[in-house]
RNA sequence: UCCUCGAUAGCUCAAUGGUGGAGCAACCGGCUGUUAACCGGUAGGCUGCAGGUUCGAGUCCUGCUCGGGGAGCCA
């Protein structure tokens, strides 16, 4: 008999109905009469479930009647049009092989769970409506962005994992070593002597492929990178994890503006791409999740992203009238609750924020002519707030060592990245993108624990 | 790291300083088309940890641990 997906079944039922099948998977829930029972059997391939009708002709009617949720059986039948209004189709049963039987003690049952109480038992929370909904919209996101920039000719590289680089500035980073922590070897001054750790220097596990993928940029003309990160921030928030995935295109002869023609097509394909193959999931969060999910990404398709300067932006706040925890003025940071404000009351929409103080920004960013300001971009969207950040890079050698002496950066330890503008430069943009933080914004889910299969965040390693 | 709220049965929650309960899950039984099925019954607890106040603490106080929400840092 023909072994078929449940996905399968649900995309081409016409062809099934009538035919024998053979299905595998797990019951996800049972409910038995004295002489009767259907099982609603989930394997895997499809959001559904595909309800499965048996009766006592079953020879092992009676074992089937009390088998325990999340057992995995093979079924084989005959798939018939459902006289139930709650499902077109159902597998009338012939055979039942129980394979095994779920223990009692299974922690998730037929009602609602917090996902609080599902964190604490990440290995089981997939097999849950939302996390299977979750982690097959993750997937099917990671697969619309190679998409997306392989379509248009961009090379994927693999920046390095452990780094070399002590001072890539974008945060607190994890050390990487195999010294024994209880016997360190000293050096003359009693300072610890890495030259005796496995790569002879300190290295650290990357906090931004950037620095690295510039290099590659200037070679392929159009890249991005695609993998995971690591911030040893003492971050305790619903949006910042110490192991998360980021993209970072990079693309030469470009400016700023090429750079946020780009991400704006990025998100809109990624989002037109998600909901057309994976439906039935985006219907499940903009249902039980996020009621307002469908009318918020339709308005990011449709309309074009706001653009604003920083000085326009500290403008607007500083003639709304609202007060604000924080001060509005020329030279600090953007707070979020000024973040949200513009995004969420002032455009309603995603709202580019472009040439910031060049003294709250990255060494690498492009000064403008004004002196002040530099080529950076941030893109913030309601309810999650910043989800992209970017710059034009700075490819004018003398300017770029100059703004380095200025903070203190040793151009020792920047020697290639120098060599960049030294051999060739031209200039260049590019932005990193929060993995997660994307797939927050497209399902609704509201906690970056809920959207990372195992997650790793302050005083949490589990599994 | 800061502010704030919380921790009681496997899960979600109740219990005025005076003998800790319910719904769901589990287990046993009933039910001929169910949809988180329904109906009846059984069992289930050192109230997060350590101290303190009190005749008496789940309840009040102190510290700690863990979790939620908000902020900082950022993606």
């Amino acid at each position: 008999m023909e072994k078929v997906d449940i996905k399968e079944i649900f995309r081409h039922a016409p062809a099934y109905l009538g035919q024998p099948v053979q299905v595998n998977g797990w019951v996800r829930t049972i409910r038995t009469s004295k002489a009767f029972g259907f099982i609603e059997l989930n394997d895997g391939t499809f959001f559904a479930n595909l309800q499965v009708v048996f009766g006592e002709e079953l020879a092992n009617f009676a074992q089937v009647a009390k088998i325990s949720l999340s057992s995995p059986i093979t079924v084989e039948g005959q798939l018939v049009e459902s006289p139930g209004a709650k499902q077109p189709f159902e597998l009338k049963a012939e055979k039942i092989e129980i394979i095994s039987f779920c223990s009692p003690e299974y922690p998730l049952q037929k009602k609602r769970h917090t996902f609080e109480y599902l964190r604490t038992i990440a290995h089981l929370r997939p097999r849950t409506n939302t996390f299977a909904a979750v982690f097959r919209v993750r997937s099917v996101i990671a697969y619309a962005i190679h998409k997306f920039f392989q379509e248009r000719g961009f090379v994927y590289v693999h920046t390095p994992i452990i780094t070399g680089s002590d001072a890539e500035g974008a945060g607190e980073m994890f050390r990487v070593t195999t010294l024994d922590l209880n016997q360190l070897p000293r050096d003359e001054s009693g300072r610890v002597d890495f030259r005796a750790d496995f790569f002879g220097k300190e290295t650290n596990l990357t906090v931004s492929g950037q620095l690295e993928v510039e290099s590659y940029c200037l070679a392929f003309n159009k890249v991005y990178t695609f993998g995971p990160t690591f911030r040893a921030e003492n971050s305790n928030t619903a949006r910042h994890a110490a192991e998360f995935w980021m993209i970072e295109p990079e693309i030469a002869f470009a400016d700023l503006a090429d750079n946020m023609k780009l991400a704006e097509e990025m998100l809109k394909f990624i989002i037109n791409y998600v909901m057309e193959n994976a439906p039935e999931e985006m219907a499940f969060f903009n249902q039980f999740v996020d009621k307002d999910l469908f009318a918020r990404l339709e308005n990011v398709v449709k309309s074009d992203f706001g653009h604003l300067t920083y000085s326009e932006a500290i403008e607007i706040l500083r003639k709304s009238g609202n007060k604000f925890e924080y001060p509005i003025e020329w030279g600090r940071d953007l707070q979020t609750e000024h973040e949200r404000y513009l995004t969420e009351q002032v455009f309603k929409k995603p709202l580019f924020v472009t040439d910031y103080p060049a003294a709250i920004k990255a060494f690498y960013m492009r000064l403008n002519d004004d002196r002040q300001t530099v080529a950076a971009m941030d893109l913030l969207v309601p309810g999650i707030g910043e989800i992209i950040g970017g710059s034009q890079r700075e490819e004018r050698l003398d300017v770029l060592e100059q703004r380095m002496a200025e903070l203190g950066l040793k151009q020792e330890d920047y020697g290639w990245y120098l060599d960049l503008r030294r051999y060739g430069g031209t200039k260049h943009a590019g932005y990193g993108l929060g993995f997660e933080r994307v797939i927050m914004y497209l399902t609704g889910m509201s906690n970056i624990r809920d959207v990372i299969s195992f997650p790793r965040t302050v005083k949490s390693a589990e599994f």
